[in-house]
DNA sequence: ATTATCTATAGATCTATAGATAATGC
DNA sequence: ATTATCTATAGATCTATAGATAATGC
């Protein structure tokens, strides 16, 4: 109470200038009303997501980063170079886990697991990655700041992705829909079914029971492959067995 | 070339100071880049149009309109009272024609035509005019701003037309489908691939000759239904009779 | 000494309003 | 007189750099 700022800014809640926080480094001139646990740098990020998933990338200021993180606007570039480093780190960590997990479940085939298998399991995880995630993350992919050459890792993270879709696509397909469809557009068909949880997270329209969107879109991932109900019955089952056995440590980190 | 402006903004092409162009009002202060045949309110809308979708809503200055229109940032007020109208005008425009041609083709069923011709041919109209339109207009449906409560008018639209994907291929899905998802869900579904040549085109992976991938959405939208590759061939027929009738009245519009 | 914040501030925008001006139309 | 532009400019941002400061760590 007594180290009242002498400048005009008039944030009035200084609680910082107590005794030792535990963190090194100059106290908060606010309250922290972010999630102690997690390192600045982290607060930082999720502030971002949510600020970049709701209004987009050139429509959130530093300063409403800041401001939700509880810092100053200043203060994001002890940690960040710019705001376009946190967006970049933010869409790097969110294909990782899928390129891992498919690049598991593809060396099984065809040992373990059919080409249908491995692309149910493949569409479920990743439905089910993209609707856990906080904030909505899969929303940034739609930015059309990701487009700027800035971003290019990025695009190519998911451009690997694309192709392992198209390959378990193409290996599971009906003779019919293999011989309209290029491996190419069979994976445009299948990520664009994926990321449908995207749209239906952001607009509310989930399922209660989200786990029941992740099933019908990876459903939908063999039907419009023209695999049969009982065809699609069995790679479900195989499915289950696949994430039964790594499930959450490839997919959840 | 006598005319030169007295402040020092530079521009050195005046040649707008000459006898009559035939339009009112006070001459461009730069030469005319932009296509003549069009007023300026259409060479805005066509501007921002090309703006939105390469950089988003708020990564566009209504400067950079300006200069490509080749007027000045302030003239923009003269026909719009804001940067939001005029996003809020080409979104107005953009959904209409596949409604008013959802509209029309359902009315003729089960008479002319059955849920699964209507469907291929919504489908089929919707991805070419989402390909031929300009400046792959599409693309302002991913842009966040349209999310705001400014838009509602918009996402209304297109939530009839998602309605009316629901209800189609309700009608028209195997009994299997119909038995797992909801006919609100089929609409998402449905409306994704729809969309998928927004993408396509934005990532220039749309195939030389376009028509053929609104035909292989459409045929995948009867898939992801259920349908035999011989009741795609159908629906195919019938949608071809429909469009052949009333193709371009109402879809290019 | 190191770390993580803060304050101060430069310089570049960006949106929008006010009023002047240069055409055409009557 | 009307129309469609222009110039001038206010006021509000926005990003980023420089340097001060208040903690902890050794």
């Amino acid at each position: 109470m007594s180290s009242v700022s002498t400048s005009g800014s008039g944030s009035g809640s200084g609680s910082g200038s107590g005794s030792g926080s535990g963190k090194a480094g100059r106290p908060r001139a606010s309250a922290q009303a972010q999630n102690p646990t997690l390192s600045s740098r982290e607060q930082i990020l999720d502030a971002a997501a949510a600020l970049f998933s709701e209004t987009g990338f050139s429509g959130t200021s530093t300063r409403a980063i800041a401001d939700r993180v509880g810092i100053r606007q200043q203060s994001l570039y002890y940690h960040f170079a710019g705001k376009d480093e946190i967006l970049a780190e933010l869409l790097s960590g969110s294909v990782r886990p899928s390129i891992d997990f498919v690049q598991q479940v593809e060396a099984r085939i065809p040992h373990d697991i059919t080409p249908a298998g491995a692309l149910f399991a493949l569409a479920s995880v990743d439905a089910r990655t993209l609707r856990q995630t906080p904030h909505n993350i899969g929303t940034l992919y739609l930015l059309p700041e990701i487009q700027e050459p800035r971003y290019d890792a990025f695009r190519a993270e998911r451009e690997q992705l694309r192709a392992s879709y198209g390959r378990l696509g193409a290996a599971a397909a009906h003779p019919d829909v293999a011989a309209t469809m290029s491996e190419e557009r069979i994976g445009d068909v299948l990520i664009q079914l994926a990321e449908l949880v995207i749209r239906l997270r952001r607009d509310g329209s989930a399922s209660s029971t989200g786990g029941d969107d992740d099933s019908t879109i990876a459903a939908s991932c063999l039907r419009v492959l023209g695999l049969s109900t009982a065809q699609i019955a069995a790679a479900r089952e195989e499915a289950d067995a696949v994430t039964a056995l790594e499930p959450l440590s490839a997919a959840t980190c």
